[in-house]
RNA sequence: GGUGAUGUAGCUCAGCUGGUUAGAGCACAGGAUUCAUAAUCCUGGGGUCGAGGGUUCAAGUCCCUCUUUCACCA
């Protein structure tokens, strides 16, 4: 029977970018969402840019811009970074559609006639100047407590006490400076009060987590007793957002639409895609329906939206998952630090987003604990398993295969190791299944130790050397082929991309659960193997986090307004550069190592005593005779590193992408040995 | 302040309903190996499981007190 998922993560709002706690978020769901498509699961995974209420609107104002205006430049640009992360979200729309209004209208509609919509009148504080009423964020002011000055009207940042905006002495108006006024003003209200006979039998029905059914108790209180208050779903204009529908000059709370962007978003691709919307939306549905989502926000998915979405007449969550908060370091993100760190930093330093994407997976277990990520762990976990232990797998292997069985495979179903792999997909199914990615990860690598254990046992590099062992030497790296095989597989739900590069590699079509069983054939036929993935240099690291506290440094006296362009954190100061020397180097000897692959034995002359050895991977490109005599630039003070061929005492400088090289570097004529390039 | 969670080797984490000398990966030390963009394999050192008290034949695992960190609520 195959299933039909809605899943959904919470929609980011349109204020900021994206950073690497939100991503926690976005990767956790795409790793589920893309392990239930491999089970071969109908799954549609929406999401959508949050756009509206106070914030939006005065940042737009801010930036001389109309909030239109300024939620499609987020949306651009945090689609841009999803899309780069590997994110793969079937829709990814906005709550400020005409399809969202609609849904929005009719809820409320829905709601109202259940007589479920109140009006209260109560007093709030206006700013006089601006003509608006203020959230609490809004308001500023000396502290009760510690007398702080210039603190928001929720809480104190220095203390920490928490307080109304009522208690702050000599309050005023973010907005304009302006002292606010309490005035009165009438709201909408959603009767939650009459709902908690109803989340409480939701919630037992539900499989919640553990601790978030422990909120929800806490929340609601004991039977019989009442703790929920009605809900504030109305502001006054002016607000960004969807006026309510009989209400001139009143309109929904950014907090009553943001959900339904779900379904709205939805909507969009139904229409897309040919959908059937009521399917999964109504009362009765037998789709499933899933929120990702974080923990702070568990109020308004396990409270508001399942009582939204029972008194409208649609069908609740089969499941709401809540997870934890980012910590880096152990500590929370912080601008100081140079760890609050935006998905394009990372990008445009370790550029590889299946870094992240694998050492989130790596800490994720389905509890709404917090995570951490510690960057030198970041570092030696992905080097280690993904490079040293996965890749490896393939890269010690593949060339036998390539270069004496021209790349045709011998596949015996019946050795240990293949067989360990092949039982262990129900366990880490599960895994993946519960959300306990950890878990999942753990036993992979568990088996990529098996699997490089058994290559080691065999040593095809022995079989190699002897005579007449040509079969054995090929059965063994082909049982090493089929592991990674299998080991890719499993893996693919958290490394998309590599898993791709692999199935080219291998010669396969797109792998999904049910091909586990599926042995590669005898005589298949592989690709060459280029080398898929390189280790992080815990400089990249360093670089990260080096920009990211020079670019707090720069935008600190514009007090969090106005966000730096991006390519600012790419800047590195002329100290970082003349760390580096650069030095014009004669290449006296070039020749050819042997045993070496890909690379040329270079002497240099740099003006030096004696000159440099430089082992340089360019030997696809370059014929060692036409080298000698030429110029070139080196890095002079790379730390020696002990090669398989001998010391390698620098590094010559090349160019090269997809569209070839390597191209060494030549200076100008009258350049001479030993001169520094600065 | 109240509630919920959390604290296990240097680092990051497993330890299901209490059951033999507490586990893994990384890091570290020694050895092996050279196929692999130095990766791999074997062996080893290292923990009063936050602290104290209690229940039990038996507790990292249950109860109480204190404490660390985090979140939510007032």
């Amino acid at each position: 029977m195959t299933r039909k998922l809605l899943v959904t993560s919470a929609l980011p709002y349109a204020n900021g970018s994206i950073h690497l706690g939100h991503l926690v978020e976005y990767i956790q769901t795409d790793i589920w969402v893309r392990f239930q498509k491999m089970q071969g699961h109908t799954v549609h995974y929406v999401c959508a840019d949050d756009t509206h209420g106070t914030p939006i609107m005065l940042r737009a104002e801010k930036e001389g811009i109309t909030p239109e205006a300024l939620i499609e430049k987020v949306h651009a640009e945090h689609s841009q970074d999803f899309a780069e992360f590997l994110v793969d979200f079937d829709n990814y729309y906005s709550t400020n559609s005409e399809e969202n209004r609609e849904l929005a209208s009719n809820i409320y509609k829905a709601l109202k006639a259940n007589g479920k919509i109140a009006t209260k009148t109560i007093e709030q504080y206006f700013d006089p100047v601006k003509n608006m009423f203020l959230p609490d964020r809004f308001i500023k002011g000396e502290c009760p407590k510690c007398h702080a000055k210039d603190q928001y009207g929720d809480n104190c940042e220095v203390c920490g006490a928490t307080y109304s905006p009522t208690d702050l002495i000599n309050p005023f108006s973010a907005v304009s400076g302006a002292i606010p006024v309490r005035k009165e003003t009438e709201h909408y209200f959603f009767k939650l009060s009459e709902c908690s006979d109803f989340l409480r039998d939701w919630t037992r029905s539900g499989t919640l987590q553990a601790e978030a059914a422990n909120k929800m108790t806490e929340w609601l209180g004991e039977a019989g007793e009442n703790k929920l208050s009605d809900w504030d779903i109305s502001r006054d204009a002016p607000y960004f957002g969807f006026e309510i529908p009989d209400a001139p000059g009143k309109y929904f709370y950014v907090w009553l639409d943001a959900p339904i962007g779900y379904m709205a978003s939805f909507k969009n691709l139904c229409a897309k895609a040919g959908l059937d919307f009521d399917e999964y939306w109504k009362k009765d549905s037998t789709t499933e329906l899933y929120h990702f989502i974080g923990k702070d926000i568990l109020y308004f998915h396990a409270l508001f939206w399942p009582a939204t979405l029972e008194y409208s007449g649609h069908r609740k969550p089969t499941n709401v998952f809540a997870h934890g908060f980012l910590t880096v370091n152990g500590e929370k993100m912080s601008k100081s630090r140079g760890t609050f760190i935006t998905a394009r930093s990372y990008l445009d330093h370790i550029k590889n987003p299946e870094y992240l994407r694998y050492y989130y997976a790596a800490k994720l277990n389905g509890s709404m604990e917090d995570i951490d990520l510690n960057l030198e762990d970041f570092v030696a976990r992905v080097n280690s398993d993904l490079v040293g232990k996965y890749i490896n797998i393939a890269s010690r292997t593949a060339g036998f295969i390539n270069k004496r069985f021209a790349g045709k495979l011998n596949v015996t179903p019946n050795n240990a190791v293949i067989q360990e792999l092949v039982s262990a997909k129900s366990l880490i199914k599960n895994a993946y299944h519960d959300r306990d990615f950890g878990k999942a990860l753990r036993e992979i690598m568990r088996l990529a130790d098996l699997a490089n254990g058994y290559v080691a046992d065999k040593a095809p590099w022995v079989m190699a050397k002897q005579e007449g062992a040509d079969q054995e030497l090929q059965m063994v790296c082909s049982q090493a082929i089929e592991m990674f095989r299998l080991l890719t597989l499993y893996l693919k739900p958290v490394l998309p991309q590599l898993a791709k590069q692999v199935e080219q590699f291998l010669n396969v079509p797109s792998l999904s659960f049910a091909d586990v069983e599926q042995a590669l054939p005898t005589q298949h036929q592989i690709g060459e193997y280029a080398h898929l993935i390189t280790r992080i240099d815990p400089k990249q690291v360093e670089a990260m986090t080096e920009a990211n506290k020079e670019n707090l440094q720069s935008s600190a006296p514009a007090a969090a307004v106005v966000t730096p362009p991006a390519e600012e954190a790419n800047y590195i100061s002329i100290d970082d550069f003349t760390k580096v020397d650069l030095r014009i180097a004669k290449i006296v000897n070039a020749e050819h190592v042997d045993g070496a692959e890909k690379l040329l034995k270079l002497t240099l002359d740099i003006g030096e005593e004696k000159p440099r050895q430089v082992f340089a991977g360019i030997k696809s490109a370059y014929d060692p005779e036409t080298l000698k005599g030429r110029l070139t630039v080196m890095v002079a003070n790379l730390a020696p590193r002990k090669m398989k061929f001998g010391l390698s005492e620098g590094m010559v400088l090349a160019a090269s992408d997809e569209r070839g090289g390597p191209f060494i570097l030549s200076p100008d004529s009258g350049a001479q040995p030993g001169m520094r390039v600065k």
